[in-house]
DNA sequence: AGAGTGACCGTCA
DNA sequence: ATGACGGCCACTC
């Protein structure tokens, strides 16, 4: 154990390639937290707060931008994803399946 | 120390 | 197919 279970979730997230995006479930399962998915979300709240982890990239199972509303903005998430390549329609994102990124994989 | 919350996911009805 | 509920782990008050 080294740290906190958060800078593992940074740590995947920083992973994330430009033009892609993941779940939260994935990241769980490459933390080792397959059940609890919710605590990602927990801590990419606070990895909004660094640079260093594109929250943006993250969305849930769904392909739907959760988090917009912890990033301020509604359209600042959608905004960044649709300028990095990702084509997103009322904060979800379009052909998720396609612009999913596994964290494992790498 | 205890209780509450949280950017979710999976399953059941 | 849609709606609702529980579970799970960590963090904060």
């Amino acid at each position: 154990m080294e740290q906190n279970f958060f800078e593992r979730v940074y740590t995947v997230v920083r992973k994330i390639p430009k033009g892609k995006v993941t779940s939260f479930g994935a990241i769980a399962k490459c933390v080792g937290a397959t059940k609890s998915a919710r605590m990602v979300g927990y801590a990419l709240n606070s990895s909004k707060l660094m640079a260093d982890v594109p929250a943006h990239r993250v969305v849930n199972r769904n392909g739907l931008l959760t988090g917009k509303s912890h990033f301020g903005d509604n359209n600042a998430m959608q905004s960044m994803l649709e300028e990095e390549g990702v084509p997103v329609k009322d904060l979800k994102v379009q052909d998720f399946r396609e612009y999913f990124w596994d964290p494992g994989k790498s």
